[in-house]
DNA sequence: GAATGCTCGTACAACGTTGTAACACCGGTG
DNA sequence: CACCGGTGTTACAACGTTGTACGAGCATTC
């Protein structure tokens, strides 16, 4: 069927180690015999076969991405940017969803599908941040996000506490002093929502503000229909804001959907800022200001911690890095 | 490092055949051997390698799945169905983007990245539908979408004529008569535009409607950012409506954002109808209507057909099948 | 003209698996 | 007791590649 290294040798009339020596530019070739080899090369369309290549060499040439679900925008367009990162690099990708379930997480570690890839970009949820340990894995993983932090692998992620402190500071800027956090995790310290609280309360005490705790609304995952949840409840609730600081873009939305159902004007009654800038944020009405955490620069380095982890090995120093970010001003922080 | 087939051979005192054949379940395998070399595979834990198993069979476990981009809602969401179908039959997906480029796309049918798929899941863009010769290729591929019709390959769409009508007759059912369209593609016939297009004017012929050009607006891609350029060019034309169907859900919202920008109440003075059924359409306010056009089923089905492509090969005569549509009703169409 | 050093090519083994064929053993049959 | 069919196990080869070791040819040197 496919042409292998002997039809090509056969052609060319050599052996069909110099043809391997031909297609991997070793030294010792002579000039005449390499054109002879790519000529009957071009002739029969000669590819090498990946799978004998992967067994011989232990390398597949694709990277692993477990996320928790591509229907979350983020996820997806940071699948975007890992997938064309990688392409740069000539590894493809594999996506892995987890649901943010703590075990399949554990799955995704264990499984025989890591057979398949070189290394693991791994995003997770479930997972608790005193489980580190159980990363401790006899493959290349770099860690994304924040759920876990010192564990013993690469781990890429944002600046959370510095740029919600920026986006506080953005709310503050404007004159409001009754800013809403929607999306908490009760008691997290560490995680997102734990980091991106703290830089609101280091914002607020920067200020002189008061921490207010009737302020602050619990939510689950971080969808759409949970910020709609914690708006109607921090409504209910009675308790005056003027500013809303919502942990993620997906969760301001669903808030913001309630705020005007509920007659709310945004941003002139009360302010929006939300966390990530997926692209619908462009298009709401109002446009949704943000925080752009460099999603493509996370990918970009993620990637490139990773090949450079499969290259190296485990004994090399683990890294740990960070992107910056970048407060997005749009309509619903609008001034005035 | 990992445990081999001879290595639990050694441990089980048989030959490394015998615990091949234990491995696949062979006949003719003593209980007390199997049993003997069952223990030996858990005390090592034993796993089988993936590449030799691929170098051997010529199967990689993997199937490919090649959109324009994960960035827009649709595609992100449909490969969430798509990996979850294909986990269900313990298979993996490679994820590959072509921007709906032209040159990508034909790279996506030839390069050397076919190797490590079993078959692919293709959705064009790029290609024309009189270039369905170029799917003419010697691996199991299944294709999705409009773009091409009446290739040599299975294929697995939606009921785009027929849901486009009941679209339309959602809104004419409301007491529209001039129902606009956003996002339509000049000279089209087939792909989801000309389709969808079509579907809209049957609706106003089976009602008696006329046909207005006037009302047809084209856009380019099916962003956010080209529904909302398109209703500007609408309403600029100074031309009656009452109603619109934006031929995909981005560029209705796109479109739902510049109508409010400009004081069109919706749906009181227009009503809008999209199409896809993404997430975001629930939390827009208005919320927004739009056709379910089966997402889950489409992906469920692509699977399905592709793996049994690839077991049954390429002599199985091709096969087209279509995913039903639902009119999903939500605020932007309410009545009254 | 034998020894040396360099260039170029080849043969062999290995990666870990599975299919095929063959072999040893068994009780039962003619 | 030779033969048989069925059962359980083994040896060998192959998938297509690459690393290692070696060898052949040739020019240069003493």
């Amino acid at each position: 069927m496919t042409a292998t290294l002997r039809d090509v040798a056969r052609l060319a009339g050599v052996s069909f180690k110099t043809v391997s020596n031909v297609v991997n530019d070793h030294p010792y070739v002579s000039d005449t015999t390499r054109a002879k080899v790519q000529a009957a090369i071009d002739e029969l369309g000669y590819r090498p076969n990946r799978q004998a290549r992967s067994l011989r060499s232990g390398r597949t040439g694709a990277i692993g991405l477990a996320v928790p679900e591509l229907s979350l925008a983020y996820f997806a367009q940071l699948a975007d940017e890992v997938i064309n990162a990688a392409e740069k690099r000539d590894v493809v990708v594999v996506i892995e969803q987890t649901g943010g379930d703590r075990r399949r997480e554990l799955d995704v570690l264990s499984g025989s599908r890591r057979q398949l890839t070189d290394g693991l970009l791994f995003s997770p949820l479930g997972l608790g941040n005193d489980e580190g340990d159980l990363l401790a894995v006899d493959f290349p993983l770099v860690l994304l996000g924040e759920r876990i932090f010192d564990g013993p692998v690469d781990h890429v992620t944002m600046e959370n506490v510095d740029a919600a402190r920026a986006a506080t500071d953005h709310l503050i800027g404007l004159g409001r002093r009754r800013i809403a956090v929607i999306g908490a995790h009760e008691g997290e310290v560490i995680g997102s929502a734990g980091l991106r609280l703290h830089g609101y309360r280091a914002a607020l005490e920067a200020h002189g503000l008061p921490f207010d705790k009737a302020l602050i609304v619990d939510a689950g995952p971080w969808h759409r229909f949970n910020g709609a949840e914690a708006m109607r409840a921090l409504l209910e609730r009675g308790v005056e804001f003027d500013a809303v600081f919502a942990l993620n873009d997906e969760l301001a939305l669903g808030a913001l959907r309630v705020m005007q159902e509920q007659g709310v004007r945004v941003p002139a009654d009360v302010a929006i800022i939300g966390f990530d800038d997926v692209d619908e944020g462009k298009y709401s009405l109002p446009s949704l200001s943000t925080v752009d955490p460099g999603r493509r620069e996370i990918a970009r380095l993620a990637v490139e911690v990773l090949l450079d982890r499969i290259e190296k090995g485990p004994e090399e120093p683990r890294r740990e890095l960070r992107s910056g970010y970048r407060i997005v001003e749009r309509e619903s922080t609008q001034p005035g």
